[in-house]
DNA sequence: CTGAAAGCGCTTACAG
DNA sequence: CTGAAAGCGCTTACAG
């Protein structure tokens, strides 16, 4: 049933309930213009026919939609999966769907994975750009439907949802300064990313305010996941003085760094000191515990849908740039730094 | 434009190209019919209108879909990040999309999810159940609609992509025999579980073919995730005599448990051995690096979605198991037995 | 509340 | 290739 012969339809729930057409869709939306008694009849009718609503048929005819995109540059990261699951959560309980992508940071994917999505007609889009995107492209792919731009900025006139990129670095690099270290690093991400380059010139304020002059070899680039980072650690120590400690461009970054340090004798959290940005739930149980940027990238995913939704209804899609608080939180794998050096 | 006024849509494509809407639909679906010329000068005429195909109205029309919902207990383990990411790889490179949807472990959330997703009119649905899912609970929610069941099983007559849980979790602990240990635990999840009870079928059927009795406290039940199990991790030493080993339910509840051993002033690698289950990324970056059974949940996701669009061709619902192969990947987290006990 | 009608944007024969 | 027509499953006035 509702799978051999023919769909179930309205009409067939009009006739098995003895209503016309239109009553049964009104039951349907919730409509105060139905009696009770009507509306358990059609609500009976529907549960014996196996009726079941068809959401898109009911779209496309008033002209709506019950779905936003999320498009994603890496799912594999525990950052970006916990900003999908807050997305979804929020979504799912206003009643749309989630229609997810990912394009695992290719420019290529993200165009074909936004053109595929807007033939589906969301409501609107939440995109985390890949690494190079340029507003054009994103501006051809999408047309004129709402865009919410998270985590990096793109040139273009959308809304963008970001973390206080400046503030959190600065802050990881004084609690650094405070605990004795004067040889800083900056360690991964690529410098076009502007969260990157934000994340950059807190390090910069604070280490140009305590008077310390950062030197080039300790700017390491790497992409901005774990494997990259493990396998760029050695980059660090390629010049002396080495530094002490290392402010990372995001805690995937700065896992691969702890990883990579490992392999080479040098112990986080006691040789070296190491900074993250994010707060993804790994950087509780890594050994050791990573200091991190608290950036709550659940709360992130949920701020992000109810933006989107919010410039649904009243068509305002001012491009406003939302900043999403940050903060220090200290766990083991910030020590002083050694009485010499190693 | 596209946005202000009416949507563009294949009429005016046809009035751009002096075209009918006939051909203009044979062009958009790429049909051999029409000549390259006509093909040419209908293309450059949706560039012209910024025209997007409307995917829902010909669905619609054709009675066809071109989503996939996958339904997901938990999208903050990383093991499920990386299913949905193959899931999706695969759905976008054969033209599906699809539709996102989490439950959170919650039955009934699960049901909701289920029951919006359907109104979308998927083409399938891959759905790796919460924990307690019935099988008429499941039936009820998604009527006909073509169901993938993946990690977990349920009572009901659908396909299903498992892993190999038994073989798996005996390989895991013949490694720690072999290592020397005799007394060893079975960590994490919940029995009512089918992928826990197969495992756990796995952990006995090595034990009893090595001589080895399991002691009732050395299986310890938690939720399958990294916060419960590093909660629980006390309860492993709560009597003697107390494991040297153990087999977990899968890699988050070993990373907690490690994290767990940790505060305790157990150092898992050198004090205790623990073995994992699952093969995320995280485990290879955890201090120690965790030995644990690979079940490559990309490769799943893969082929989660290669078996639901295979069953969409034909019609065939066949209620096959799937058993996805598992190895061994051993790591720094197991040793053998401490010398004396701690 | 009902009934008849129009229409959302597309596809699909069918006769030319 | 074209043109006219019907229809996918729904919503939405509108007159009763």
């Amino acid at each position: 049933m509702g799978r051999q012969g023919r769909r179930v339809t309205l009409d067939d729930v009009a006739a098995e309930s003895g209503m016309s057409r239109a009553t049964v869709s009104l039951v349907l939306r919730g409509s105060p213009l139905v009696s009770d008694q009507t509306r358990a009849l059609v609500q009976e009718a529907i549960r014996r026919c196996g009726y079941v609503y068809n959401r898109s048929a009911a779209n496309l005819r008033a002209q709506t939609s019950s779905c936003v995109a999320l498009v994603i540059n890496d799912l594999a990261n525990p950052f970006f999966a916990e900003f999908a699951a807050g997305v979804d959560e929020t979504l799912a309980e206003r009643g749309f769907v989630t229609l997810l992508g990912c394009t695992g940071e290719s420019v290529a994917r993200q165009r074909a994975v936004l053109s595929s999505m807007i033939e589906h007609a969301p409501a609107g889009i939440i995109l985390s750009p890949a690494e190079g995107s340029l507003g054009k492209d994103v501006g051809d792919a999408v047309g004129g439907v709402p865009l919410l731009v998270f985590n990096r900025e793109i040139d273009g006139t959308w809304p963008c949802l970001g973390m206080d990129n400046q503030l959190g670095a600065r802050l990881a690099t004084e609690h650094l300064i405070a605990l004795g270290h004067r040889r800083i690093a900056f360690f991964g991400g690529h410098r076009e990313s502007s969260s990157c380059s934000q994340r950059l010139a807190g390090y910069l304020e604070a280490m140009h305010a305590a008077g310390l002059e950062p030197r080039p070899a300790w700017r390491v680039e790497t992409a901005p996941t774990r494997l990259e980072a493990a396998r760029s650690a050695a980059a660090l120590f390629a010049r002396d003085p080495a530094p002490t400690a290392a402010v990372c461009y995001n805690d995937a970054v700065a896992l691969g760094l702890q990883w990579g340090l490992m392999t080479r004798g040098i112990r986080p959290g006691v040789d070296f000191a190491v900074v993250g940005f994010d707060g993804i739930p790994e950087g509780e149980v890594s050994v050791p515990p990573l200091t991190t940027i608290w950036a709550d990238p659940r709360a992130c995913g949920r701020m992000a849908a109810e933006r989107i939704l919010a410039t649904l209804g009243t068509g305002d899609a001012s491009p406003d740039r939302t900043i999403s608080p940050v903060r220090l939180v200290v766990r083991e794998s910030c020590c002083p730094p050694p009485a010499k050096g190693h």
